[in-house]
DNA sequence: ATGAAAGCGCTAACAC
DNA sequence: GTGTTAGCGCTTTCAT
């Protein structure tokens, strides 16, 4: 049961393998009779081209390289299945690379897509980006993310939900309202929107912004760890935004463990995350729209539209209230 | 910015292509001076191989195919997550492809991921498996899904899973326990060992199994209607063994909200699940071990080692029991 | 120890 | 309308 090529399908129809490949490509003139001879031949051989070679010749694969830290998280994970599902409906076919945020990681993975000649690739990696990203021109988008200047941006607005998040906190009458965020170190502080939300919220009613962070690469029992220790010291606790729903579903388990009542706010709005913590409020993001455009805007760019640089795309987010 | 080729290397290095590819490869003897020479001349213009063309070459893709309903579900995210990331270590690369459990969509991924060539295929899919699987030789792997005698199976012990769920149920002094379940049709009420784990269970205990199913492949908003409405029906319901963990966090919100309650167990126990969902015990699948051994077996298949027909790697579950 | 030439499976000029 | 030929980028016999 050896491979069937072309030549194959040629031999058993009689004729040559350019008139196979033409009526497999559909182009130029052929007789309605030998289309149908070869087709023929094609069904009885059970052809089908080998893609490798087709992309050999075409230098297009129709592969996009989706970098992402890690499909486990809900958020990438739903981002991810989105992504594949339109690509997949416009020919083309996803590879998955979780980078779990490891600089190393990402920058082999590239190597790893540049060498097997994706067409583009869609970013979502949260380290700091490497230097290959520079010295490419393939055409690539980034999530929630700022790669180069070349590198157009899709996200959520998050500057905004923070802020729908902190006042609806504040509303609730919490008194001792904290943002809980992955953010560590002072670069990453910058560009953090959500936090810079949550601060200026709290600056313009008044309060005192109060911060915590928990290392946001490390591990769950470890985040776990850590939040029980802050609600430790700071059992006065009752309202918290939390930069991530992951992040709220682990700081209201160990709220409920010590029998804290506090109001969360979350942030990513997935799917899962609704179905499995029904009592938390979050910051819904339009994972379908971002996942549209990041395709359409990678689409574009590999068709050869050009795009303005630092080009960002922001969408609008919604306040999603639960308290089961 | 044109790309680099190994001719230009040669060119470069004032040697053939054969030499380049031989320095690539490290294959036959070369003096170390060509060596090194070759070796300044890919730095210099920052040449790497082809892979496409190798690929066409060796007929060896390093891609695998993985075929899942859809990453949104923590089960498969993880599942694949981890699946990647150890493919990834071993050289292989992941063709991700969500299924949404329909046969035609895995139908068209089967072509596709043939077409391409890939060295093999995990497969976790949970419709009914398509002729494609008969027709094939390619190495293919399943999880949790009988697919033909040829493909091996890796799965929990989903019987004793259910077994342990039930009388966990039981000894909580649970009235009236209930399966709720996604299977709807008799053929995969034969093979879903959680349903007869469950059944064989209150049997032992000279209880009435109940079972209700909730279609697996609708979407979460209808399951919750129907979840909804079996509640309305059965409000002394007092334990749910559910058949996945999204189930059971979409039962404990509707419990909640109509002040039942229920104590439930689900099925899974994913670490998003662990985190999002603090209250509800669960049996705990060893996703790690079934992904290692999944690979292990199709890079097995893949370098020729024979594996008998009608093959299963059952694993062991775990009963994590949680009520905050 | 190195190079020339053929070929992996497919496609596209260019002929006829 | 259809076939002949060359070539996508790389590897590998087979010479030398």
């Amino acid at each position: 049961m050896e491979k069937v090529k072309l030549g194959d399908v040629a031999k058993q129809a009689g004729v040559s393998p350019t008139t196979v490949s033409r009526v497999l490509n559909n182009r130029g003139y052929i007789s309605e009779e030998t289309k149908t001879k070869v087709r023929d031949a094609m069904d009885t051989l059970n052809y089908f081209p080998n893609e490798v070679a087709r992309s050999l010749f075409g230098n297009k694969t129709n592969l996009v390289g989706l970098l992402f830290p890690n499909v486990t998280n809900p958020f990438y994970g739903e981002m991810v299945s989105e992504l594949e599902s339109i690509l997949s409906s416009q020919g083309y076919k996803a590879l998955i690379c979780n980078t779990f945020n490891n600089e190393k990681k990402e920058e082999e993975y590239l190597r790893m897509l540049l060498a097997n000649q994706v067409d583009g690739i869609i970013v979502g990696s949260r380290n700091r980006p490497c230097d290959i990203y520079q010295s490419t021109n393939l055409p690539i988008v980034a999530i929630d993310r700022f790669v180069s200047e070349k590198i157009p941006i899709i996200r959520s607005d998050n500057y905004t939900g923070a802020c729908l998040a902190s006042e609806y906190l504040h509303e609730a009458n919490c008194r001792n309202i904290v943002h809980v965020t992955g953010s560590t170190t002072q670069e990453m502080e910058k560009g953090d929107m959500r936090l810079r939300g949550y601060i200026d919220t709290m600056l313009k009613l008044e309060r005192e912004p109060q911060i915590f962070q928990v290392g946001f690469d490390e591990d769950d029992d470890y985040q776990r760890l850590k939040v029980d220790e802050f609600l430790n010291l700071n059992p006065d606790t009752d309202g918290v935004f939390a930069a991530g729903d992951t992040l709220a579903g682990i700081i209201n388990t160990c709220a409920k463990r010590k029998s804290l009542d506090i109001e969360i706010v979350g942030y990513d709005g997935t799917s899962t995350f609704l179905n499995l913590c029904g009592g938390i409020s979050t910051i819904h993001q339009p994972i379908n729209e971002m996942a549209s455009i990041a395709v359409e805007t990678l689409l574009g760019a590999i068709s050869g539209v050009y795009c303005e640089d630092n080009k960002e795309y922001v969408l609008p987010v919604t306040f999603i209230k639960r308290r089961y």
